[in-house]
Order: structure tokens, then sequence, then C-alpha cells
DNA sequence: TACTGGTATGAATCGGATA
DNA sequence: GTATCCGATTCATACCAGT
């Protein structure tokens, strides 16, 4: 297996994508809820917005936590043409998202093509709310490019429950590699998965270790530091079991 | 604790409700999905729809399924509006839908007035898809009239998973009772909680057995009547549980 | 290894003070 | 009134250390 990265703005990478070179689209936007008013959700910074006070961790900030909501969905939907461009027939594409831009993410899901067929939860662990119901779920959006493939044998889950990674995060929104794993199965042997908004490469660690090729695009250099230690880890872990019998 | 059951169109029937009477509305309006076109989401009865083919049970078929989204959405609003209305200050509002419709959901509970404050997954069992995820999620999104009430020593969970009732079930899209009760507990003790589309009853059930007054609206005289039996039974019940120490 | 008890923390939320 | 900042809050759960 082989992953490619690149440091840069997600839209200006995809556009460069030949079309059908890509089998799956897997990603996590920064989406822009969190704050009361709009500009408490505009101005703060994702650290600002979502890490709790007091907080001992130390993880870095992420960029592209400023746009209002009109802004992102056009955004969005302008990132997902493209992905359904440069996508092959019968490709899947999902969208994370948390409960508040779940209505917006699959409307952007389907104004760029993709046929919507369906929304997954996933917990993660969670605050209570005082009074009313705790917000324990995020959404995951996703959709085909045309259909489905019925003659693949696949059974996927339809829920996750899962919580983040504690020890060894190195991002605020780190995904657990167990659910990551699940998802890039939807991605054909063999296939590219691409991830416009890589952060610290979970979904292409996912990928690489479910024998699929990875394609990720990152805007930070400080995470795209950090997935090319994390992906360039796996290959040499891989190549080390495959040199070495014992387990 | 007491009921009272309306045959009649939902949105009449709220009209009539005085200001501020209502503590919280948690309902399960028949919504339009299923069916990939709009004639197909239009012309198939709920029965047709929701009922695998070649069931043997005979559960009654239920109307209001053939609206298209656009008209879904104004009648849902205008319905939700109404409910607004009839609310006190920091009542809260549930309404159950599919995946398809959720977003319409939450557009209609913002237009209505009611301020957004989640959606909750809660998973009943379902078949699994060829091919990629299966849907095994519905959701209830859930609104404020104002703010919630922060005094109260109240914490509930952010998601459900039970499956839908097998044994008994007199209504195609019939809801455990065990969910039903977590959900009613919203509403402060002894007040009222509204369903408008009351169907088999458990809303109200679950309402009575939590201590909360029911106010129900049903238009077909068939599930009227099963409601009814129901809630009496309910009453009866309780009756006897006072009246007996045992259990 | 399996259990147990202590501790830290979360893609938050809320009220209130300040500018 | 709006924008911004600050700090208190809440408990299920993962993690850790110790038996």
């Amino acid at each position: 297996m082989s992953y490619t990265l690149h440091r840069g703005d997600a839209l200006t990478v995809l556009k460069t994508l030949p079309d059908e070179s890509i089998d799956a689209v897997i990603t996590d936007p920064p989406y822009n809820s969190g704050g009361r008013t709009s500009s408490e959700r505009t101005s703060r910074s994702a650290r600002a917005k979502y890490v709790t006070a007091g907080s001992a961790h130390d993880l870095a900030d992420f960029p592209g936590e400023n746009r209002d909501q009109r802004s992102y969905r056009s955004w969005l939907t302008e990132l997902l043409t493209e992905s359904y461009r440069a996508a092959v027939n019968h490709a899947v594409c999902m969208v994370f998202s948390d409960w508040r831009q779940a209505p917006t993410t699959s409307d952007a899901l389907q104004m760029a093509g993709w046929t919507w067929s369906g929304t997954i939860p996933w917990k993660p662990a969670s605050r209570p709310r005082k009074g009313g119901f705790k917000q324990s779920a995020e959404f995951i959006a996703w959709g085909v490019k045309g259909s489905l493939d019925n003659s693949r044998k696949l059974y996927l889950p339809g829920h996750f429950i899962a919580s983040q990674p504690r020890k060894d995060r190195v991002h605020i929104t780190q995904k657990p590699i167990e659910v990551m794993r699940q998802l890039v199965r939807i991605c054909p042997d063999g296939g590219t998965v691409l991830d416009p908004f890589t952060g610290s490469g979970s979904t292409g660690v996912a990928a690489v270790r479910e024998g699929r090729h990875f394609l990720g695009v990152e805007l930070s250099a400080h995470y795209v530091g950090i997935a090319e230690r994390r992906l360039r880890g796996e290959l040499t872990q891989d190549d080390f079991t495959l040199a070495g019998p014992e387990k």
C-alpha cells in the first residue's frame, strides 16, 4: 500500500486530480459550529470553542473554523463537487459533522451530485447537559456516485460506538482508528481513499492497514508533519511484519 | 394522572388549544419517506412502504402519507408553530423522523420558533444493506421554547438503543415504551405532554406511567379506539397499584 | 489476568462581567 | 444591544495503579 500527502488548500489540490481516480472519499472537514452568536462561531479558534477550559492537554489548533453557515455550505459544496468529479462510478463519499451542521452537510453532498444514502451516528464520549438531553452523537452523512455496487459482499454497521483516543492523541478531533477501519472498507480492496482534510492522518492509517491506497491533503504544516510520521510508521511496521514471521 | 384524546385533524385541534397550556410536545408525524421518486412516495400507502412484502401481520394503514417534501415542510412548520403557541416558556418539543426527513424536520422546528437544541439518534432493529452501511438509526430533533430550564436536576441520555415492539404491536411505527418513558421526563412532573399524532398512544402510556398528563390528537378513528383502550388500561392498572400495596 | 477504586476530561454550554 | 472574554459546571467513560 502507498500514501501520498499534499500540503496545501484542499480545493486547490482537488482541482489538480484527474477524473475518476478516486474510489472513496472519507473526510472530517472543519465544521463551523460552537458558540452562541455568529461572531463567536467565526471569530473564535477551534481550541477556544471546543476545548474545555482547564483541560491539561496542549494540542495544536486547526485552521478553517471561520466560515459562517452560508459560506460553509457553498465551500463544502464546491469541495464535494470536485471530489465527485475525481471519483469513479459507484464511489462512496462520507462526511463527518456534528448535529448542528448535519442538515447543511447532507445538502452540500446532494448539491455536489452525490446521491445521499444515509446518515450514520457515532458516539464519542461527551458531557452531560443539565435540564435536557446530552448531545452524545456525531454524524456521518454518506452518499454514492451513481448507485451502490451491489455485487460486493459487504455489510457494514449502521452506527458506531467508540470514544476518542485519549492516549497518544495528537489532534483535537482525532477519530478512533477502529471506527475508521470499518469506514474505509467501503472502498474496494486496493482502491484509493481520498481525505481532503487529513489532520493527523487517522483516515490514512486506517486505509493503509486495510490495504487501501491513501491520498491526503492538509493545510497545516504542523499536521502534515504528524500525518507523515504516522503513515510512515505504518508502512515500516508493515514491512517489518512481512519480514519477520513472529506476530 | 389524566389523559384527553381528540379524534380529528391535528392542526384543527391544535388551533383550539389555549396559549401556554402545554409543557412538552413529543410526536412522531407521518413523514413521507420511502420510495425513491416523488410519485412513489406520494402514491404508495404507508402500509405498502413500511410493511415488508409478504409479511403476515395485519396492521391498519394510517393517513397523512401523501405529501411531497416541500408541502411536508410547510405543513409540519404550521403544526409546530401552533404547538409553540400552546407551549409554556422552557417547554421542549421532540419530533421523530427518519434520516431522509431529518434536515426538513430541524428546519421546520426552527421555522416554527423553537430553538433547535440537538438531534438524538435511536436505533430500532433493521435489515443490513448489501454493499454499504446499514441504515439502523432514526432521529429525534428536539428544541426549546426560549431556553432550557437549568434549575431542574435532570440529565437525560443522548441516544437510545431499543428495538421496536414486535409482540402486541398495534401500529406500524409504534415506539418502545421504555424509550418513550425516558423522553417524557423532559416534561416537568405533573405537566402536560401533547402528541398531535397519537397513533396507538405509546407517548400517552409513557406519560401516564411517568406521572404526566397527556393530551393526544389522532385522525384515525381506528387508532383513537386503540389508544383509548391502552390509556384506560394504564389508569385502571394505576388505580389497582395504588389500592394494593404489593408490587 | 481480572477486578476495583481513584482521577482526569470531553468538536460544550451557560451565565455574567466587560468592552 | 452586540461582541468578547472568563469561569463554573456536569457525569459517563477511559485510563491508571494497585490488589
